[in-house]
DNA sequence: CAACCGACCTGTTCGC
DNA sequence: TGCGAACAGGTCGGTT
């Protein structure tokens, strides 16, 4: 659920309760939760440690210790994490607790249990394989021209591979392709180098409007920590209208699946 | 190398 | 009203 948009309004929003914070031990009651190391090992060193830093890479959470420890959660499709006073009464959701030295806790709450959380000294082993920010200078136009023409995958399939992209998901990538007026199902390399650039310019305008509007809230999945919700669904051109007229053209939104994913664009103007 | 599909989980919505 | 099927923002691993 969570994409880059809505993982960098919650890194945002956790830095003012959580930098300088002592986290004192964990709680966890599903221990496919923690990935790395196990829950005793996690409990071990991470008691006492110090929240120094709060950052994001791609959809992780990335948590800087004191000590060379690293926090590394992922989200998922129904991860939500909330700062709140330990004495609050317990949800059935939150699988995973940080209890802080101020007697408040970071709860992680996952619904579907598919969420990941990883201690590492390394964030490498956990980090290393993901492509580039699209936000980021690394993610430029003369880069998506020339890497587009090295694949031949289905264009929105390569947008939401990691390896390529770090941070774009399904709904910012049927957004993006439909700003640059691109069809879905295009193989990477048809594109010319002029659609290619459009496409760049699209991921990160749309990115970027997510941010602005501290993400998508769809049926109360995605929630900022202090439990309110974003605004970007207002926004949506594509996603979740299927059926429903296009925004820029006569067209009618089409649904379809692509690579197993729910896949919108309009077939009138998308090319 | 790439496409496809089942797993991993649970809740909500949709169609009959 | 009831019930099963379909669907959900993500990734991983095994197969073709």
């Amino acid at each position: 659920m969570p994409e880059l948009p809505e993982v960098e309004t919650i890194v945002r929003d956790l830095r003012e309760p959580l930098v300088g914070q002592t986290i004192v031990d964990v709680r966890n009651d599903w221990p496919r939760l923690i990935a790395l190391p196990d829950l005793a090992e996690l409990r071990a060193r991470i008691g006492g440690r110090i929240i120094e830093a709060i950052n994001r890479r791609g959809k992780y959470l990335v948590f800087n210790l004191d000590g060379g420890e690293t926090l590394i959660i992922h989200l998922k499709m129904s991860g939500q994490l909330s700062v709140v006073a330990a004495t609050e009464p317990a949800d059935p959701y939150v699988h995973t607790a940080f209890v802080l030295a101020s007697g408040e806790e970071l709860r992680f709450h996952d619904v579907r249990k598919f969420g990941r959380v990883y201690l590492v000294r390394d964030p490498g082993l956990v980090l290393g394989d993901l492509g580039p920010e699209p936000l980021s200078a690394a993610f430029n136009p003369d880069w998506l021209v020339d890497q587009l023409q090295q694949r031949r995958r289905v264009i929105k399939s390569l947008l939401l591979d990691q390896t390529f992209i770090a941070g774009v998901g399904n709904i910012y990538a049927d957004e993006a392709l439909f700003l640059a007026g691109i069809n879905p199902g295009r193989r990477s390399d048809s594109l010319t180098a002029a659609e290619a650039r459009a496409l760049h310019a699209a991921i990160r305008r749309v990115l970027k409007l997510g941010i602005a509007r501290n993400g998508a809230s769809i049926d109360g999945a995605y929630r900022r920590p202090d439990g309110s919700s974003g605004d970007m669904q207002l926004e949506f051109a594509v996603y979740g209208r299927a059926e429903e007229p296009c925004i820029r053209c006569p067209g009618i939104v089409q649904r379809i699946v692509l690579g197993g994913r729910s896949t919108h664009y309009c077939n009138a103007c998308q090319f």
